[in-house]
DNA sequence: ATGGGCCCCGGACTATGGTACGGAGTCAAG
DNA sequence: CTTGACTCCGTACCATAGTCCGGGGCCCAT
């Protein structure tokens, strides 16, 4: 059993088979070969790419980025200086997605510790586990703005 | 300065104005007093809710989770005992998104230093990354399946 | 008292990420 | 060689999360 067809990558990735469909369109998923048919015959490894996929999507990658974060993988050699550029920024945006969780984590078992006590705890600060990342986004989006007086 | 209007709480939070109305359209941030004109005064701390509501959705949470997760704050005494089993569960799930993008982390950081000999790199392994993650969800959506003879 | 800039609202529109549909071809067990 | 499950394709549809529009009302500096 080399290959798999699509409803075998659906079943074992968790998808629809549409989906896979979807990202072939999409160019998220290469063009797997095809029997004489027309049957695609899909590489086994297609399922860990489409677990990735769906994975990284849970994690608040857009479908883009993550077609990003896998070409990295293929792109190598020819244009390395701007993958390694690419790669780092990434890297920085997976650490401070880690931070922001942590600090989630953080205050979400205060709560939980809180709770358990039966306390007031009106000031359980959820909101402030992400406000050290502040100034990181605040009050520009880049979008024009124009200036009222006041 | 105590309270702000619309497009101050946009500003600072980073967000367009629409946004605002449409959260409290869906209820995740409740209706502000208005002035006798009908115009919104909202607390300044509308800024950092907002804030979080827009970092959790780059963490990979939909605004319903999102609204949950707040709620776990405003719900607390009466039906204790259910909110301590969605924080717990929440608590959960950022544990796995944190692993998940430790994962993904090292092997960035791998494929960098790699890269940086110029090396080979053939197998760099991002998508294995999150394969720990393997039977979460993998082959089985709770959709209804027919077997098929094979 | 007036005008530029904000604010109100309902409703229409958009982008992303799928899902469903339906008619036709393929595969393999009986 | 039929039949039921699977596959193909294009196109239409869906939910989520906004974003824009346009007609009308406020606010206040000049």
């Amino acid at each position: 059993m080399a290959t798999l067809r699509t409803a075998q990558v659906a079943e074992l990735a968790g998808v629809n088979v549409e989906t896979l469909r979807f990202y072939e369109r999409r160019g998220i998923l290469q063009e797997p070969p095809r029997r004489a048919s027309g049957y695609r015959e899909y590489p086994p490894d297609t399922v860990e790419r489409v677990r990735f996929i769906k994975r990284a999507q849970e994690l608040g990658f857009t479908l883009k980025e993550v077609q990003d974060l896998l070409e990295l993988r293929e792109t190598t050699r020819a244009k390395a200086g701007r993958v390694r550029k690419v790669a780092e920024a990434k890297l920085e945006e997976i650490e401070h997605k880690i931070r922001d969780l942590e600090a989630m984590k953080k205050s979400l078992t205060e709560l939980l510790s809180t709770c358990d006590g039966q306390k007031t705890i009106a000031s359980c600060p959820i909101i402030e586990s992400l406000s050290g990342c502040e100034r990181c986004r605040g009050g520009d989006t880049g979008r024009p703005k124009k200036e009222h007086s006041r």
